[in-house]
RNA sequence: GGGCGGUUGCCGGAGUGGUCAAACGGGGCAGGCUGUAAACCUGCUGGCUUACGCCUUCGGGGGUUCGAAUCCCUCACCGCCCA
């Protein structure tokens, strides 16, 4: 077995880990390993990806992925990088925001074979917790010194603008009864996650030592007879879960990883196409993009110091951020999805979408904004482009529109137009479709009926 | 409850009676260069208008004035200080 922490430290994958050289150890041999999941929402965002490619590189590696859907603690809310106090979700917006999560998991790990991974709720087991029973058997071993020194919640004592409720405070026990939990029942010793979560996953690493393996080991003493007395004892504790997590994952520019102007990068294809997910991917720097090779593929050292190399030789053909972007478009939309954002992408960058067949053009534009207008005000001369712009996305007013015609920034079915240019419906492509874009990037449909 | 200060365009922030659609910076958009990049350069960035120009905006409402973002009254909200 290859050593997986060297390998996840190559990557970029490894920011820290509890007692790093007992955990090489310890995956010497198959083992069980978890990352939770918060369902705040019905999707999850390239952010997320670290946790699961960690789950994933482990699950190459040999060991079992169990995956934690937060159905319990998503009902209280981690305070761990909030600034304020979150609003609760009801048990029904949880319930489908799991809904929604699950497809990724099952599309990324692999369910099938002796290490399947695995999907848990760990509100089977919180939502059977009573408030008396958490105390005794789980408060008991947090001190409130220690987790008021906790980062996330400091935070929020110190600041003074926004105070954290009793709910929010006691996240941190619930995460790690989760720990303990999966320990006992699921013989799940790792847990794995993002930088932020390194203060959840020490507390739950800190309730199984407490709660297991305390044993009594004598000290033993030589007398200057030379005969061997007991001198005293010591408890020892035998650590047998552990932590591990992944660096936030940071772009050159300084910017935020995985927002864009139009919004956060999601994983699923209903609210980030995998044409706009191919193309977050490709418009990445060259220096982000060899990080993100190493992060967020799975191609092998080699190949992946092959691709930079010949990068590096010519930057303008952009290899990297190409395989970077078919590599992880695959993995997480499939060789179907990776499919569509490539034609889209030919389509749309060599500017020919008037060759496109009907079927080719309704799919590639088919997360394009769009507006349907009446055929009949195409009739004889048309209408002027400048009146046309203000009722699409791309203008917002008729000053704005004349603007970019005249800047020479608006195209038609990849004809550039200018100010005086109409629109007829001899233009039209199939009869009915008209396709407009602002500058390089921006396209938008207009039907006509 | 009292005192003081503030609320300006997407954001920050000037502007204290006409010369204000409102300086400057950021952001955004378009064009150029390029690698669908970065940096850089140019233009635009309330609406209508080919244009002259017109209209609507400076927390809400009311007033003073020939004329108000600017003065007065009032309401709302925010900040600081005192109780």
């Amino acid at each position: 077995m290859p050593d997986l922490i060297n390998e996840l430290k190559w990557r970029g994958l490894f920011h820290q880990a509890t007692d790093e050289n007992a955990l090489r150890e310890h995956l010497s041999q198959p083992r069980r390993v978890y990352a939770g999941f918060d369902p705040t929402a019905d999707s999850l965002t390239v952010g997320n990806l670290v946790p699961i490619m960690l789950l994933k590189h482990f699950q190459q590696a040999g060991h079992t992925p169990v995956v934690v859907m937060g159905g319990g603690t998503g009902l209280i809310g981690d305070p761990s990088g909030k600034e304020a106090e979150r609003q609760l979700r009801t048990p029904e917006e949880i319930e489908s925001n799991i809904a929604g999560q699950r497809p990724i998991f099952e599309g990324i790990l692999s369910f099938e074979g002796e290490n399947a991974a695995t999907i848990v709720n760990n509100h089977d087991w919180l939502g059977k917790l009573s408030y008396i029973e958490a105390l005794r058997d789980i408060g008991k071993h947090f001190s409130v010194n220690m987790m008021i020194q906790k980062e996330s919640v400091k935070n929020r004592l110190e600041g003074r603008e926004q105070g954290i409720s009793y709910t929010e405070f006691s996240y941190m026990i619930l995460q790690a009864y989760d720990f303990l939990r999966l320990y006992e029942d699921e013989q799940v010793t790792v847990q794995v996650g993002g930088s932020d979560q390194w203060g959840n996953i020490v507390a739950g690493n800190d309730l199984i030592r407490r709660t297991h393996y305390v044993s009594r080991v004598a000290l033993v003493g030589t007398t200057k007879d030379g005969d061997q007395v007991e001198v005293g004892e010591q408890i020892v504790t035998q650590q047998v879960s552990f932590g591990l997590t992944a660096p936030l994952v940071t772009k050159s520019d300084g910017g935020k990883f995985g927002k864009t102007e139009s919004g956060a990068i999601w994983l699923t294809a209903d609210r980030t196409s995998p044409y706009a997910f191919y193309q977050f991917w490709l418009n990445a720097s060259d220096d982000d993009a060899h990080r993100y090779m190493k992060l967020f593929t799975l191609l092998p050292q080699d190949e992946i110091a092959s691709i930079i190399e010949a990068h590096t030789q010519n930057p303008g053909a952009r290899e990297a951020q190409r395989r970077l972007a078919q590599e992880i478009t695959k993995l997480v939309h499939g060789e179907d999805g990776l499919q569509r954002a490539e034609a889209a992408t030919q389509a749309l960058f060599s500017g020919d979408v008037s060759s496109l067949d009907e079927a080719t053009l309704n799919e590639v534009f088919a997360d394009v904004a769009s507006t349907e207008h009446s055929k009949n005000e195409l009739a004889g001369e048309g209408v002027a482009l400048v009146d046309l712009l203000p009722l699409t996305s791309l203008a917002k007013s008729k000053r704005e529109a004349r603007e970019f015609l005249s800047n020479g920034g608006v195209s038609v079915n990849g004809e550039k137009v200018g100010l005086e240019d109409r629109l007829t419906a001899t233009q039209l492509l199939h009869n009915s479709v008209a396709l407009l874009k602002r500058g390089k990037k921006t396209w938008h449909v207009t039907r006509w009926k």
